[in-house]
DNA sequence: GTCTATATTCGGATAGAC
DNA sequence: GTCTATCCGAATATAGAC
C-alpha cells in the first residue's frame, strides 16, 4: 500500500508538470506555437507520458482548461458565501482577477485572452462556463434585490466587469505599467457609479 | 494602356479576393485552422498567385491585417472631424463598432478577437496601433477640456469603452441574441455617466 | 502572372523495449 | 507507466510549364 501511495503521487505529479509547462508555453506562444514535443521538453517528461497521461495534445488543453475553469469557480463560489451585498461581492470578484493577473498571469491570461474556440470546437464558449454564469447570477440577484440599477443583465454585466477585464487585456499586453491592484479603487468608485444604487461606501473609496 | 489597365484592375481583383477569403476563413476557423489550400479554394485562385500577389501565409494575414486597421484609423478619423465634444465623439465611435459588429461582424472580429501577437509576431499589440492611441488621445483631449472627469486616462478608456467592447465579445461568442444598436441608447447612458461631467443630452437617452 | 505538380519540413501519433 | 525511435499525414513552399 504505501508503494501504491507513493507511486501514485509521482504519477501525480508528473500529470502536474506537464500541466504546468502546457499552460506556460500555451500562454507564451499560443496553443497553435507549441509542440508536444516542446511541452515534453519542458516538462522533463517524455512524449510516452503525455500520451498515456492524457492522450494527445489537445487532451492536455482540455485538461488544463478544466483544471482552471474549475478554480475560477471555486474562487467565484467563496466570494459569494463571504460577501452578502451585489456590490461587496462585485468588488471582491475585481479585486481577485486584479491580484490574479499579477500572481497567476498566465492563469488569467490563458482564461481570458486564448481563442478556446480555436482549439477546443467542442468546448462551450468560455463566457457560458460555470463561473462566468455565476457572475451574471450574482448581478440578477443584486437586480432583484434593489441594490444594482433595474436594466438589462447583459449590459449590467459588461458596466460592471468591462472596465476592469478590459484594464487587465491592457495590462496583459504590457500597456499599463503599474499593478492592476493600484487601480482598484480609483476603477470600481466609478464602475459602481455606472450600475449600484447607493454609492461606494466611504471605506472602500 | 488600355490593356495595362485591364490587367491591372484584374490583379487587384484577385489580391482582394484573397483577402476575402482570408478574412472570412481566418475569422471562422482562425489563422492556424486555416491553410493555404483552403484560401486557395475559397478564393478560387491557385496557391502560385498567393505567393506572387502576398508571399505567403503569414504575408496574407499581415496585409489583411494592415488593411483594416486602416479603415478602423479612417472612421475615426472621420468620427474625429465630424462631432466636437468628447461625448460626442466617444459615443460615436461606440455607435460605429456596434453598428460594423452587425454589419461587417467578421473585420470586427479580426480585429478585436484576434490573438495577433500568436501569428503576427513582429506586429506591435493591436492596442498600441494607430487607431486605438487616437482614441485614447480623444479621451485625453476629453479630460483636458473638462468635458470628462480628471482621471487616468487608462482607467478613462477602460470605464468609456470597456463595456461596449464587452458587449461586442458578448455578441460575437452568441450570447446576445439581439443586435447591438438595440442596447446603445441604455448602455451609454451608463457608460457616460462613468467619466462624463455632464450628463447625456436628452435626445440621445 | 497564373497554374499544376512536387519537394521538404514539421508535428502529432504509435510501437515496442524496458 | 515511462521512454526512445519511428512512422505518416498535413501544410508550407518551390519549380517549372504555359
Amino acid at each position: 500500500m504505501r508503494a501504491n501511495r507513493k507511486k501514485a503521487l509521482r504519477n501525480q505529479l508528473i500529470r502536474d508538470d506537464i500541466l504546468d509547462a502546457a499552460l506556460h508555453l500555451y500562454t507564451r506562444d499560443g496553443y497553435f506555437n507549441t509542440s508536444i514535443h516542446d511541452i515534453q521538453r519542458e516538462a522533463g517528461v517524455s512524449i510516452g507520458s503525455i500520451y498515456n497521461n492524457f492522450g494527445g495534445k489537445e487532451a492536455v488543453a482540455k485538461a488544463l482548461y478544466g483544471q482552471l475553469v474549475g478554480h475560477m469557480e471555486n474562487v467565484v463560489d467563496a466570494i459569494a458565501s463571504k460577501h452578502a451585498t451585489a456590490h461587496d461581492r462585485c468588488r471582491a470578484v475585481v479585486e481577485v482577477l486584479f491580484d490574479m493577473t499579477e500572481r497567476e498571469t498566465e492563469t488569467v491570461g490563458f482564461i481570458l485572452n486564448a481563442k478556446h474556440k480555436e482549439f477546443l470546437p467542442d468546448e462551450p464558449p468560455i463566457c457560458s462556463s460555470q463561473p462566468f454564469v455565476k457572475l451574471r447570477d450574482m448581478i440578477q440577484a443584486g437586480i432583484d434585490a434593489g441594490q444594482m440599477r433595474p436594466m438589462d443583465p447583459w449590459v449590467a454585466a459588461a458596466c460592471t466587469f468591462g472596465p476592469a477585464l478590459r484594464m487587465i487585456h491592457l495590462r496583459l499586453d504590457g500597456m499599463i505599467a503599474a499593478p492592476l491592484p493600484d487601480y482598484l479603487d480609483e476603477l470600481w468608485l466609478h464602475s459602481w457609479r455606472t450600475v449600484g444604487v447607493d454609492p461606494v461606501p466611504e471605506g472602500l473609496r
